[in-house]
DNA sequence: AAAACATATATGTTAAGACGAATATATTCG
DNA sequence: CGAATATATTCGTCTTAACATATATGTTTT
């Protein structure tokens, strides 16, 4: 599997990532599953801008989606090729070390965990952390080495 | 450095990296300072489009130009954010694991410094490693543990 | 200085993708 | 079943960037 051509998954992997838009929501997913209504909360965004935006990183394979009732919760998934495994961490740590990012996340929990949260959303379901839910146990461990 | 915004840093980076031409290119300066007549050769692209493609990760910081007599040698610049310039490294990586980009890189060398090198090109300079050029050390310390 | 060469840029066309607004689909509740 | 809710998709418009072709710029040679 290490010496094939990726050159078109390098391409549409790189192409997910070019947007900040989709930065930002991969930001708010990097340790948690999360549900679409966080997501237009958090970003302040329109709900079809960030349902499109997730829909391409569906299309793009590093992300899935699970119903939940009425809600769609989005996780990260990571490629099972090692090199873009490795790069989508390194994108995530990135993130992980801004700012504005920072400020995103405490944003999330704010909206999904603070006892004055919006009546809208009041009953949608609570992020599930990774070690919850199924993920590449590879991945996995490297993960945890840098997140935590 | 390391907390400030890079969202349109990341996205103009990624950007740079999302496309087929512009990852080739890449991988044949992966290692050496190269001249744009091998590039049109190796790629077996028009003059125009190679040159369009050099300029677009020119503008993106992630390569530089230098003039000799009539040729253009261009050369990768990792960026100073250490987070861009280990996702630089991972793809320089990944390039160079792949089959097809082996080849190119092959007939790179076959093109610039066999004894039947096409006339047209005959005297084009030869590539220069990183080791005779000026480049990031803390980068440079990193990619000798990988490339090679 | 003119010709030849190597490379860069301009131009017109086309395709991908981003957006807001409107609408469709799926799920739950009454 | 019908209304309400959560999310997805469609449509028309706009921007970005890809391409081929043609042309401009800078360098060397004669």
């Amino acid at each position: 599997m290490n010496s094939e051509n990726h050159l078109a998954e390098m391409e549409s992997l790189f192409l997910a990532l070019a947007d900040k838009t989709r930065l930002r929501l991969l930001n708010l997913m990097r340790e948690n599953e999360i549900c679409v209504c966080f997501f237009t909360e958090v970003l302040g965004e329109s709900q079809p801008k960030v349902s499109r935006h997730l829909a391409y990183l569906r299309n793009a394979g590093i992300v899935s989606a699970r119903r939940e009732g009425k809600w769609m919760n989005y996780k990260i998934e990571f490629p099972e090729n090692p090199y873009a495994a490795d790069l989508l961490e390194d994108t995530l740590i990135w993130l992980k070390a801004q700012d504005d990012m920072r400020e995103d996340y405490e944003n999330l929990t704010k909206v999904c965990c603070s006892i004055e949260v919006p009546v809208t959303i009041a009953r949608a379901p609570t992020p599930k952390t990774f070690a919850q839910t199924n993920m590449n146990s590879r991945v996995r461990e490297e993960l945890d080495t840098f997140l935590l």
